[in-house]
DNA sequence: CCCGATTATCAGGTATCCTTACTATCAGGT
DNA sequence: ACCTGATAGTAAGGATACCTGATAATCGGG
C-alpha cells in the first residue's frame, strides 16, 4: 500500500478501538478488590484535576445531567467524592474528590497502566517513535471535535 | 522529552480512548434513523465476515452467553441476522447477517468513517506515516492480549 | 448406555444511559 | 419589588447491556 488515505487511518482506528475498550475496562474493574466501573473512573478522572459542578461534569462527559447525577451520587455514597454547597450559587454544590477517592483513582489507574505498558514495550523503537508522534496527533484533532467543554480525558 | 517509554505510551492512549469512543458511538447512532448501539454494531461486524454460533460470538466479544444471547435476539427481531438450525449440532444455531442487516451495517460503517476520516486528514503527511506504522503496531501488540478467540474487532 | 461437557435459554439483579417532568435559585428588565 | 426566562439539580419511568446461577437439550467418550 503506498501512503495511508485518511479512511485507511479510520477503519484501523476502529479495528484497534474495541481491543483498547477491553483490556482497559478489564484492568480498572480489577482494581482493588472494590468494583470501579469505566463510568465511575473517567469521573474520577475529571474530578482528580479539580473541583467541577454537575453540569459541568455531565457536559465533558456528554450524558445526561440526569445519567451525571446518578452516577456522582454512588461516588458520594462510597466516600470517594464530597458535594460541598457553592456560597456563590446556592443552587449547585462543588464536587471534588476525598483523599480516599483519590487514591483510589490513583491505584486504578496505576494498575491499567501496569497492565497495558508491557504490552506496548514489545513495540520495536521505530514503532515506539511512530507511536510517540501519531498518539498526540490524533489527540490534538480528535480533540477539536470536543469543542465546548473541552476535556482530554 | 527523550524517547517515550511505554509507560508514556499507555497514559497517552488512556487519554484519547474516551474520545474515539465518544465520537464513534455518537456516529454509529445516528445512522440510518435506526438506533444502534455499540455492542449491536460490533456484533454485526463480526457477523460480516461469516456466520458464527451464539457461543463463537459470545467468546469473541468476552461477554457471557446470557449477554449474546440477549443481543441476538434484538438484532433476530430487527430482521438483520437470522438464526438457521445447524444440522451437525442441533444444540446449536448459525449466526448470519441478512441482506438487510448486511446494508445496514455498511450504512452505519460509512458513517463512522465519513464523520472521523476528514478529522484525520488534518494530520500533516509526517503525522499520517506515524498512524501508518503505529496504529497497525499497537493492533498487533494489543491483539496478543485477546488471545484464543481473537478478535481483531 | 450412562455421564460429564457443551449450547443455549430462563430468572433475577445491577449499572448506565435516556426523556420528561418538577423544584429551587439566579439574573435582567420593567 | 416583581415577573420572566434560564440554569442547577432531582424524581420518575424506560431501555440496553452486562452479570451469576439454574435448567433443558444434545453431544461424545468410555
Amino acid at each position: 500500500m503506498a501512503t495511508w488515505t485518511s479512511e485507511d487511518a479510520t477503519r484501523e482506528l476502529l479495528a484497534v478501538l474495541p481491543l483498547l475498550n477491553r483490556i482497559v475496562a478489564h484492568e480498572v474493574r480489577r482494581e482493588a478488590g472494590e468494583e470501579t466501573t469505566m463510568p465511575q473512573f473517567r469521573v474520577l478522572a475529571h474530578l482528580a484535576d479539580g473541583a467541577l459542578t454537575l453540569s459541568a461534569l455531565a457536559k465533558r462527559r456528554r450524558v445526561s445531567l440526569q445519567s451525571m447525577s446518578e452516577l456522582v451520587q454512588v461516588l458520594v455514597e462510597r466516600g470517594w467524592v464530597a458535594r460541598t454547597p457553592d456560597p456563590s450559587d446556592r443552587r449547585q454544590h462543588l464536587l471534588q474528590l476525598t483523599a480516599h477517592g483519590r487514591a483510589h483513582y490513583e491505584r486504578a489507574q496505576e494498575m491499567a497502566v501496569r497492565r497495558l505498558a508491557p504490552l506496548l514495550a514489545q513495540l520495536s523503537p521505530d514503532e515506539m517513535a511512530a507511536v510517540q508522534l501519531a498518539i498526540p496527533a490524533l489527540h490534538r484533532v480528535l480533540a477539536q471535535e470536543e469543542s465546548s467543554g473541552n476535556d482530554g480525558n
